[in-house]
DNA sequence: AATTGTGAATTGATTCACAGCT
DNA sequence: AGCTGTGAATCAATTCACAATT
């Protein structure tokens, strides 16, 4: 992933530590499948991907609840960890700009099962490829309505290079305070709204520099 | 974006600057399309959302070749940054899994002017959804012979985290060296092979994170 | 006069090493 | 005995400050 165009600016803990406890979240989760009641920092870390000490510093952000000796509670470090995040509630998506990938994105049910639900879809231009797109596209001008009366906060935005930064304007306007950035321009938006970007040509493009000999 | 699970290990540039010089690359193809000429590091660290030493200790990797009391010139920039990155080759890439996510991601088109084009899909059961698909989904059986014939040296991974490892370890064997995932699993993988990892879950989780009021 | 290139300083993240619990 | 929690040490990335160049 890229990085957020963002300093953490929030609170005390670092955002490298928020996400890799969102990675630990879904680690216990799949311990907890398999019935497993209590993890040491070494096994955890393992399935994880990081070094013990990393983990142990990461977790120390959020208080001490590991037993000595023993590891952690896999059940209450979940708890623990989806309640720092805020995982619980179910969160509104919006998304901007049905094209090529928004499309994708949209008939991509992945995120119901992680606390996310894009509840709607906003083109410039509700008639295009209207197909079978599962959710309603509806016309941006009905969107600073929309947001107010669901009260979204979150967006993704797949609209092109061209047009994503006067839509993020409209999206900051009508009060949206994360934006999942799928377009490949820096955003320029307020302090106080936080944006993450994904680039997938950048991805690619990364890893083919890794593995081609170099010339 | 997730932190690839690797450490540079390549060569001499880290490998945050590799990500940002593929930034770079892109405001620089927004620039030649303004036809401007040359650009200064601080214009050029403006659009793309860094700051002006950043960029130059980035570029400096590169070589220097920028004009003092100048600027950069933006055609020659970009060629260089391009060839570094070894963007100007077509690089073929296979999608592995074509439920959900990989069915959106097959028909979004956008890589192909990256440089990137996925060439086949491939899943255990090529009867499903075949609905429309853009590219033909063959069976899992024919992966290897097909990455042979074609030098796939990429893969994109989507398919459920239970078969995430299994199939990765197939993937290794016969010869992928760099893996973009999508499951939301770490993978194990030699030293040789690359993984870099996308979780929209975790993203949106984040963002969450940073815009939700601390209890 | 403007702007790059870069050593030195700073800031931040990771890892070590071990004291402290259970 | 085993494993967590953490201050100190190390390593890496960013930013500063300014000399060098056109």
């Amino acid at each position: 992933m890229l990085d957020s165009q963002k300093k953490t600016e929030r609170n005390d803990i670092p955002r490298k530590t928020i996400y890799r406890l969102s990675v630990y979240l879904r680690c216990l989760a799949r311990l907890k499948d398999n019935q497993m009641e209590t993890v040491s920092s070494e096994a955890l870390a393992k399935v994880a991907g990081v070094k013990p000490t990393q983990l142990r510093k990461d977790l120390a952000y959020l208080g001490h609840f590991g037993t000595r000796g023993l590891g952690y509670d896999v059940l209450e470090l979940s708890r623990k960890i989806s309640e720092e995040l805020g995982t619980s509630r179910l969160q509104p998506v919006v998304l901007i700009g049905v094209g090529n990938l928004g499309r994708a994105l949209l008939s991509y049910r992945g995120f119901e099962k992680e606390g996310f639900e894009i509840v709607a879809a906003f083109d410039v231009d509700e008639s295009p490829p209207q197909k079978q797109t599962a959710r309603p596209v509806l016309d941006m001008r009905e969107l600073p309505e929309y947001v107010r009366k669901h009260h979204v906060r979150m967006a993704i935005l797949s609209v092109p290079a061209a047009a994503a930064q006067e839509v993020t304007n409209q999206l900051v306007d009508y009060g949206i305070m994360g934006i999942l950035n799928f377009s490949p321009i820096v955003l320029d938006v307020p302090e106080s709204v936080m944006v993450n970007n994904v680039n997938l040509a950048i991805e690619l493009e990364n890893l083919s520099y890794f593995i081609h000999p170099r010339h």
